[in-house]
DNA sequence: TCAGGATTCTATAGATCTATAGAAAAAACG
DNA sequence: CGTTTTTTCTATAGATCTATAGAATCCTGA
């Protein structure tokens, strides 16, 4: 029987994080207890001193995955920055915890739909409230006059979980991708893509050259 | 033995479409033959007359999930339409192929990593190719003057992608949303974001509402 | 109708894999 | 050092699952 002291807290932590990178790995019924238990040096039987079930770890997994990223999303939104400050802070975060916690990340987007549907529905619900965080700050930024106001907020939040997630993905697979430069060509996309043009067209010096190939259709 | 006969292929297409539905669902390691038996409405036996393993039932759903994928795009590539009439070509083809055959293209995604390495790395190729047709339109593009010449194509065209596959992910499990709306949103933000600004500044309809807020920072 | 080929079935070998129970070892503590 | 508590181990029950072999059924064309 396990028991809740400290150490064994820190002994299942490091549990969570070797389910974590063999569950990104070999998926969810693709990884084997007995590959868990190895990683970390104990016998397959041995794992279940810290997890009543297989299940249980995908669990822990997934939460340790987004666990501080609603709360970063919390002091972002919260924060008096401008508009383009608050999505190149979202950008950075995002892609940030990718590479941080890369493997319990990739864990939650991928093999949640495995857990039953109560612990589901939990994970749901934070994500709906970062996605909806996310999309009060496009609201703001229409209401400032930073993006058009024609732009659909949801559909933006959801491209920028989208994009980031997509290139998440290519920073796990892929540790040489220069994260800075992918943060920054993020954000410059989703701005350039919401954004007021005359404002945009302010910003911008001019007098770059100037074709007519795609205008007159 | 099975035979190379005419309804032989009919049936073995049948199966690859049912496989692709559980796979879809479960996951490769969590689907077995017994599902995908029962959903094509024989034994669990009986699947192998159609694939030598599970595998390589695998191997067949993806292939098909991206089959005439590469094929699409070359013509997109090869027509002599403008960059933007080709991006929106490219998301609606992208887009519309996830509503058509949304489960073999979810299991290309989410599961061919579980391949074997040979035939992973013939699907590397397809996708590498699709890819490179994607990044030349793009870089055809900035040649003629419709992207800004500072935008990094190969980001753009992995952008593009990385869009169109989060919300194909939320297309296949939302039939409610509105494909055609999707795909030009879609496309707004790709054009928005990667476009030469003083040729879209032409383009818009000028005199919107303006204020300040994100620039003077 | 019947012969032969095509398709499906039943049954099973053999290899997993999860989870549990109880013994053993290690650590903590007086 | 001896006792208690925590942690790990061994061994295994029981439930899969893949793939194969050979029998049974269905279909087609002479």
């Amino acid at each position: 029987m396990p028991v809740a002291t400290e150490h064994y807290r820190e002994q299942r932590q490091q549990a969570i994080r070797c389910a974590a990178a063999v569950f990104a790995e070999k998926g969810f019924h693709g990884a084997s207890t007995r590959d868990i238990a190895e990683r970390l040096g104990i016998k397959q039987g041995s794992l279940y001193y810290y997890f009543k079930s297989k299940e249980e770890a995908l669990g822990e997994v997934c939460l340790y995955g987004i666990a501080d990223y609603v709360e970063r999303m919390k002091s972002i939104a919260a924060s008096d920055q401008p508009f383009e400050a608050k999505l190149l802070a979202t950008v950075t975060s995002h892609l940030t915890a990718y590479r941080e916690r890369n493997e319990a990340l990739k864990v939650h987007n991928d093999e949640r739909l495995y857990l039953p549907a109560e612990k589901r529905s939990n994970l749901k619900r934070l994500g709906s409230n970062y996605r909806q965080m996310l999309e009060a700050i496009f609201e703001e930024g229409v209401r400032d006059g930073a993006l058009r106001n024609s732009i659909d907020c949801h559909f933006a939040a959801q491209a920028v979980i989208g994009i980031c997630n997509a290139w998440g993905d290519l920073i796990v697979r892929d540790p040489d991708i220069d994260l800075a430069d992918v943060i920054h060509k993020c954000t410059d996309l989703l701005l350039n893509g919401f954004r007021e043009r005359r404002a945009a067209q302010r910003k911008q010096e001019t007098g770059k050259k100037e074709r007519t190939t795609w205008q007159n259709r």
